[in-house]
DNA sequence: GCCCCACTTAAGCGTTTCATAAGCCATCCG
DNA sequence: CGGATGGCTTATGAAACGCTTAAGTGGGGC
């Protein structure tokens, strides 16, 4: 996940940086308005993180400008305590939910996982694996930029294979995750379906780890 | 931004109270139609949800009373699914969209901030996607400039996908959002659905992913 | 009370998808 | 080297899916 951080305090922007860094998501941190609204624009980040203590009314217009854009890129600002004017504004202009400053990472990290369970199904949510990009929310897939079209089957493979990206699964895992706990399938179905799903894709991209399952490497090499 | 909770039943309204909340909305609970027509004349709220359940036909007159009174407060109408005609009375008095119980919180959140959006956007009630155009204020639709007759349903299930046009549309997804959960609904009323408004429009508007379910593209290519 | 309209249900049909089966290939043991 | 096991590949019939048409249902307007 892509976390777009708008901050003009240098100290406090480093931090937040590389605390998030350190939560597993990747950050880009831009110190003004402007250009931080032309980030907004390129749709690039799944959740914005926006401070309204920059400097003029820059930070509530960049969020006035990205709502009139209809970008609705969840947008989670972050006040000073006695700025309750600015928060009241923050939410009105479009804003899905504050954070008070200072505040703890915990703090900052619940709202984080908070917003991105609340925009699930909502808006995009990407696996991304090497050239493989699978979006949950529109069911597509894409391979070396390429769009590819799945089945129905072959979407929750691919899924289960990529969520453990990196890690065996069991095949005794794939086919529950597949087919359900009531085994009635017969024991040759899941191969099928992996030959499927690799002549749609490459070979190489599905590994057989044999006796026990299946992967998907996290670094092609 | 606050909230105006209209709903005399002491569990689904306190349910829906802690959502809101959680959701960074301040709320006012409500449960009778009088003191509901008081508040909404204060205009104290940003929206009012109403249900339209309420015991006699406090409901849809407090709905009545406040348009009557000039009072232009977005108001997000809930009714059970038997209650069709409860539904489209709401939306004749003036109510801005409508949720059908039972929905999940998910759903509740994207009326409301699609809402708030909607009433930000300096009175912008029109969706346009190719040749598409939507109103939401007089439920007018515009195909290739003229203007089509829609009924509600596929109305519904217009706005729903031009609402996230250029994504999927889960099957499921329209489902609820047409039926409510409890989908009793038969399970080939949302084909009949599309294929009337299909026929409507032109047959390569919506588009079928199979397995799925439908999607209007954004760039007609 | 009657008719009309919107809507759901039902049924038929073509297409796609999927599980099964059956034969082939690779790897692992002796 | 050869059997055995596990995985790969391909073909096929059945089931699922979606489209379409037609018939049934129930509410609102007259």
């Amino acid at each position: 996940m892509h976390i777009l951080l708008v901050e003009d305090d240098a100290q406090l922007g480093s931090a937040i940086e590389r605390a998030l860094e350190r939560l597993g998501y990747t950050v880009s941190w831009l110190r003004d308005g402007r250009s931080a609204l032309n980030a907004i624009r390129d749709r690039s980040a799944d959740l914005v993180l926006l401070d309204l203590g920059l400097p003029g009314r820059d930070g509530i217009d960049v969020l006035v400008e990205a709502r009139r854009a209809r970008i609705d890129t969840p947008v989670l600002v972050m006040t000073a305590r006695d700025g309750l004017s600015a928060r009241v504004d923050g939410l009105d202009a479009g804003a899905d939910d504050y954070l008070i400053k200072p505040f703890h990472v915990e703090e900052l990290a619940a709202r984080i996982r908070s917003l991105s369970r609340r925009m699930r199904g909502l808006a995009v949510n990407c696996i991304e694996v090497g050239a493989l990009s699978l979006d949950l929310g529109s069911s597509e897939v894409l391979f070396r930029g390429q769009p590819v079209e799945l089945t129905r089957r072959e979407f929750a493979l691919l899924q289960a294979l990529m969520e453990s990206a990196g890690r065996l699964v069991r095949r005794e895992s794939l086919e529950n995750s597949l087919y359900g706990l009531d085994h009635v399938v017969g024991n040759n179905a899941l191969e099928v379906l992996v030959h499927a799903l690799r002549s749609k894709l490459s070979f190489e991209t599905i590994r057989n780890v044999r006796g026990f399952g299946y992967m998907i490497p996290r670094d092609p090499q």
